[in-house]
DNA sequence: CCCTGAATTCATCTAACGTTGAAAAATTTT
DNA sequence: AAAATTTTTCAACGTTAGATGAATTCAGGG
């Protein structure tokens, strides 16, 4: 089995396009996602890479330097989703949210979430990435527009509702919860978002 | 400077009836809080309770047993909650709800709080001790004294809103809400709970 | 078609980790 | 008070981590 096809490896520049660089990024993303910032080797991304470790430091100065361009740039393509929120009336918004967060969460089984919550909690750069960012610019926007007060103190309420929802979610995975569909989220969850984006808070 | 006024530390029984085994359990507290499971070494630990890492094998054969020890052993006294939530009146569990964890998480500025977090997110028994005791013990007694229905459904939505609470005020610490004080939080986030447990949700 | 530079692997290096076993001192038991 | 037990430090081991420098191979410009 595992006929030896190919040469075994030799040093030097590899022949062809092969995008090292994009490799190592794809596999990092995979193995913080499973194992964490600390947790995660060099040496394992780079085997599933199928490129040496050495190359993590010679593109991308080390570890941390590989995990900032891994991890912290952006899993969650911040741009589609503000345009989407962006769309809906007012009294919609609260429903939009549920449906946009559980969507694109619930396509990596929540691997994405964890590996973000990993991150924040054992990361200082990355709870101000994730706090500056994800906040800042992706919830002020939408709130800023629908909501008649307090956009600030609402933003961070509507954090701590998706925050909450995908810790339970994907993290801790409690049941009922985890395997419910988006419907029975969205019935139960929806009006939470609602009123802390266009209802009375105080 | 720093003249010796103790002789340097010999091996052997050290007189008196210093606990070695309880500051060793509250330096892990500590440094669990502050690095995380993997990021606290054994080294940190016994060096901040004074004595040598070896006698975290001695006591508790190892880092997991004193981790388990040390954390893992409610630092939240369950029984107490329970027993105030237990205490109020159906229309009154919301307001109780925040108040009682605020007050309690407040007292620790939150360390408490993120190192469960932490342990939860990087630690797959952690999470499975959080699910079965916090939930299973604590919430689903005082919810299924008051909700009328779906029982385990509703504890889950009650959680998303502990988790997510704790987060952003703790882990994340997005302003306003990090500093807003606890009538503040009452007003905004009390109705959710109510709801989640009272209220309509499908 | 050579020659410079970039890419890649390999073999190490150093540091740090958790753990262990033996030695020594204090306490407890007999 | 001698013997047995418990507590403690120390030195060291085996592992594993991220990093580095030299050697080697390919690509591209003149």
């Amino acid at each position: 089995m595992t006929e030896k096809t190919q040469a075994t490896r030799r040093r030097g520049r590899r022949p062809g396009g092969a995008d090292t660089r994009e490799a190592l990024v794809n596999a990092a993303r995979e193995v913080f996602v499973e194992q964490g910032y600390d947790g995660a080797t060099v040496r394992a991304i780079a085997t599933r890479a199928g490129v040496d470790a050495a190359m993590v430091n010679h593109w991308f100065g080390g570890k941390e330097g590989l995990f900032a361009e891994a991890v912290l740039k952006l899993p969650f393509n911040p741009k589609d989703v503000v345009e989407r929120l962006l769309a809906v009336e007012a009294d919609d918004i609260g429903e939009a949210i549920v449906r946009n967060f559980l969507t694109i969460w619930d396509n990596s089984r929540g691997g994405i979430f964890t590996a973000l919550m990993r991150s924040v909690t054992s990361h200082e750069e990355a709870a101000r990435a994730l706090k500056d960012f994800f906040f800042k610019h992706v919830f002020t926007h939408v709130i800023a527009k629908l909501a008649p007060d307090n956009h600030e103190f609402r933003a961070t309420l509507v954090g701590t509702q998706i925050v909450g929802m995908g810790m339970v979610r994907y993290v801790v995975k409690f049941e009922p919860l985890a395997s419910a569909d988006i419907d029975t989220m969205v019935a139960a969850i929806a009006p939470t978002f609602q009123r802390y984006i266009t209802g009375k808070i105080d």
